[in-house]
DNA sequence: CGAAACAGTGTAACAGTGTTATCTTACCTA
DNA sequence: TAGGTAAGATAACACTGTTACACTGTTTCG
């Protein structure tokens, strides 16, 4: 009676090395040729194990991506979580948003395979609902606090999420320009201050909208 | 001797012809689905012409594709550049970037290609020297007008281009999730207030930094 | 204890991809 | 009219993701 579980316990034992081996040898293949160029077979020769036992452990090649993004994420997750709640909203907006941008800019290739578009339901956490479920509270203080609309609120998720996608991929793809070290952070700045400035200027009055006010305007 | 000119002439008509038809075949098929599946192989079944002669004609697969987004191109550069220049260089950047961004947004799948890493000196029009060129006039004059640092236009544009690439490729990576429909215009007015509000009070001072004051540090 | 069921694994093959060597055909030039 | 050159097709190559099949070894049960 005891070693049943005990034999079920070796084999998933087994299962579980067998996986690591097969996903480390993928990491260390994805951080050498920045994921193109990757393909089963360079994994096949790297790794020690055959094609039909890697898609009996991850099914698919998407499949085998999202694993080996689900450990990368981990981390992400975990430091985003630690990120302390300050007492203003839009300091905590700001260390979520940087904490994200920084593991993209420093995890170049585990960002773009998350971006990539892959089978619904496949994969837990997306950088969607991680921003959407960690970003609520600020989010809604800012609202109490009357700093922002509340009907602005999913269009300033958006714009967020959105250009913070364009400061991480941008410069991954264009790797041959010199990129200014503070981009990020200046520019996740500048974006905040543009959209609190303009919650205390617009109430109710609408037809000037959004727009930057002309030079001539003033 | 007025016949060898002529000769040549209709060849060059014929080879004209052949690259038209093969370039509106592939924008057909990658108009239909997206340009994930287009391959040679479909290309050659849609227009007529075998394998061979879509390489003699344009070398290469980027080769092709880079045909097809350069038809593209010009459109939106000839866009751009009847862009009107107004009196207030931040209108005219913005406009600009609208312009640009409307254009991404409309043609996703030229703009996916764009953004695609290629051979160097392949495309003579790149995104990013398309800003480059364009966007000096009006940087030059906010520096003019001492609404920005010289020393900030450089992480102004790189700010500006990533955040609009952000903003044109996550909804076409997204297409399942609803974006607002204002979401580049509103993006791109807040993001350029949030610049321009900053330049002012940072003259020297730069412990503080570019940082978003927090509630008790006013 | 032995047989059957099963997970793990490899060999070899499939269909599809980008690409090219080779050959024909037709036209332009001399 | 002879020859060189461009346009085009046929067929193949090397590579990709993927899988049908056969073969192990271990687990489980009569």
């Amino acid at each position: 009676m005891s070693s049943a579980p005990r034999a079920e316990m070796r084999r998933q034992q087994h299962r579980d090395e067998a996986r690591r081996a097969i996903l480390d040898a993928a990491a260390e293949l994805t951080s050498e040729s920045s994921f193109s160029g990757f393909s089963v077979r360079s994994l096949v020769d790297r790794c020690g194990y055959s094609a039909p036992t890697i898609y009996h452990y991850f099914g698919d090649k998407p499949g085998l991506l999202d694993a080996l993004v689900e450990d990368s994420l981990e981390t992400l997750v975990r430091d985003m979580e630690e990120v302390p709640i300050s007492a203003d909203p839009i300091e905590t907006l700001r260390a979520l948003t940087l904490c994200f941008g920084n593991w993209g800019l420093e995890n170049p290739t585990y960002y773009h395979l998350l971006t990539q578009p892959r089978a619904v339901d496949a994969m837990p956490l997306e950088s969607g609902e991680i921003s959407a479920g960690m970003l609520s509270e600020p989010f809604s203080q800012l609202v109490e606090q009357g700093r922002i609309n509340e009907s602005e609120t999913e269009l300033l998720r958006q714009s967020l999420w959105a250009c913070l996608h364009g400061l991480i991929s941008l410069p991954a793809i264009r790797a041959d320009l010199e990129w200014n070290k503070d981009l990020l952070e200046t520019s996740v700045d500048r974006i905040l201050r543009g959209w609190l400035s303009s919650s205390s200027d617009e109430e109710g009055a609408s037809q000037t909208g959004n727009r930057v006010p002309h030079e001539n305007e003033r």
